[in-house]
DNA sequence: TGCACACATGTTAGCGATAAAGTGAAGCTT
DNA sequence: AAGCTTCACTTTATCGCTAACATGTGTGCA
């Protein structure tokens, strides 16, 4: 009796532990906390029950060792702090909740070098499968991706090459569908605001989607403004400001997301302006924020949730595929415009 | 020559596959991966390159398990969506990123049973240390955290027993300041907003002591209103209407979060009432969006950056240390008061 | 009675890494 | 020149679990 079982017990318990303490083999443990294999009724109450009473939890790491096999998926986002994200991993956790899969998520700040390093990390627990924001990786990265032999669901843009799978939306599409709106309601002298993010590829792409729609109908965008850091709301609020100052003929302001477009609405009411009829306004991403605006964004849905939820499908799938399958799976979803109360020229 | 090394290469590469590459042992190729012990430059650079050109990621589960060290922590917490935790993560990571150890998050969604979940999840892979946000578990999550052997810290609040470590602010006594700032500029017919959710311990204590410190004047709630799901900020405004229609006598309104708050401050200014002259506002938080607000709703910071790295830095020290040391650190911050412009009785 | 056959359990051999101990050659020391 | 170190590796024995196979044991059927 040198240590009691019980709480003092220092060392970690083993499923050793638990197979002296109710008298079968380890082997037999293991198979009633897996629920797998024949078990009598009789045994596996008595070690469920041993297995309660010392507290054991199973060891995972040597579990995934031994059987090859790892039950999570390594989600890869630039950011948490913009509402998108937290809505795409709502998807993703729906489906995995009715699958053994559990997702692990990683911060990429927008950075490459920091996108590789995590990925690199993630990797070496050896996922089931990778789910990640976007289609531009570094070279390593994507030599790390092809490698690694798992599914690879790159999310959010379906504008270019994907290593793998792919679900999202066209950003360069979507940036033409606004501006044909924009176009269509009347409206001729179009100012765009967005982040300076350079890496930020998906707003880029938006970008050059709306401009060049623009250009079909020999419109070119009248002034623009970049932005970085700070509270978004606020920045929205001072880009417009200093935008319609400089630029007084604007009748249209293309945000490149909700939350400046918020901000620069709130200004416009601030100062008296006719929204929609002297000047419109338009976002991206339709957040939920925007209902408890006095007055609706027009903006676009992206399909956060949506898309989450159909990445986690394919990993969801093809790793309980017995017979192998799938692959280079491609689902582009259609964001629609909702022209809330900013899009509307009388 | 039965499978060319690169690419084609199926089978998921090993120390063995960099060790015969590099004519070294496997032993040798793990001291340089690691950077650990007497390794001579020019086989170091070997190793390097044959690593490098198989694209080799090595296997962390293997390595784990071999050397009882995992560098994980697990940081649970109740939700991404409400800015609150995606900034106690930017902390927790400010920290971490210079140590060796890297987070690994888990969502609750307030629930005691996903907790437990999630908890036993994460401890099945033996993490170097656990944060988690709250002093109420349930009491098998309790059990789990003590029986882990690990440091554990309780983060967000300090208004109760801690089971380790614990990093937060008193809610309580910051519910009891803002009544008292309340009183103070004169407001005495006051209304209280807030979520419904019962497991929202934190916001709960806040109203506990904003209640005793309007007692202890003499001062009773006039009227309160609670929420569930949907937008935050149009549920402000819906309840702040409800409730000024109910209760046209309230001249102060104290919301539980800034989301709500911004929500009834929108509403007010579209009603024309005179904040804070007829009704004055306060929210929780000190969200970076009220920065942008068309005036700055009063609030009160909840220091979450610094709780996060306060956490961080605990974790990183114990399990730095080499002659073991720690436990049972206690850090409480001060919240403090930002009046704003809606604080202010004229 | 004997044989196939499902059930309930036990045994053995790794999984891919690392800790710890071992080895041989060169360099110093006195 | 024997003895002690140091250096630069290699060898061996796990880590805690699971796959795969082996072993009993009672049943049903011919």
């Amino acid at each position: 009796m040198t240590d009691r079982p019980t709480p003092p017990n220092r060392r970690p318990l083993t499923l050793r532990d638990v197979s002296e303490a109710s008298g079968v083999s380890e082997m037999t443990v293991s198979r009633v906390l897996r629920n797998r294999g024949d078990v009598s009724q009789a045994t596996r109450e008595r070690v469920l029950e041993a297995s309660k009473e010392l507290g054991y939890v199973p060891n995972k790491i040597a579990g995934a060792l031994a059987s090859q096999r790892v039950n999570l998926v390594a989600v890869i986002i630039p950011s948490l702090s913009n509402m998108v994200f937290p809505e795409v991993m709502t998807g993703i956790n729906e489906v995995l909740d009715e699958t053994p899969l559990q997702p692990v998520v990683g911060v990429t700040n927008y950075k490459p070098e920091r996108e590789e390093k995590v990925l690199y990390e993630m990797l070496s627990w050896r996922p089931s499968g990778v789910i990640i924001a976007g289609l531009e990786h570094s070279d390593a990265s994507k030599a790390m991706l092809k490698a690694a032999g798992i599914p690879v669901v790159e999310i959010m843009d379906t504008d270019g090459e994907a290593i793998d799978a792919c679900v999202g939306i066209s950003h360069r599409r979507a940036g033409r569908k606004m501006a044909q709106a924009i176009l269509k309601a009347g409206y001729r002298n179009i100012g765009f605001l967005g982040t300076k993010m350079p890496l930020d590829h998906r707003a880029r792409k938006r970008f050059e989607g709306f401009t060049e729609a623009l250009a079909k109908e020999g419109v070119e965008i009248a002034d623009r403004e970049f932005y970085e850091g700070g509270s978004a709301l606020a920045k929205g609020r001072e880009m417009t400001e200093a935008m319609l100052k400089r630029t007084p003929e604007i009748d249209f302001l293309y945000y490149s997301n909700d939350m400046i477009g918020a901000g620069g609405l709130l200004y416009c009411l601030d100062q008296g302006i006719d929204v929609p009829g002297q000047i419109g306004l338009a976002g991206f991403n339709g957040v939920e924020l925007l209902d408890g605006l006095p007055r609706q964004l027009a903006t676009m849905d992206a399909c956060r949730a949506e898309i989450g939820r159909a990445a986690a499908r394919i990993i969801a799938d093809r790793s309980a595929e017995d017979g192998e399958a799938g692959g280079g799976e491609r689902i582009e979803l259609s964001p629609k415009i909702a022209a809330g109360d900013t899009l509307k020229r009388r």
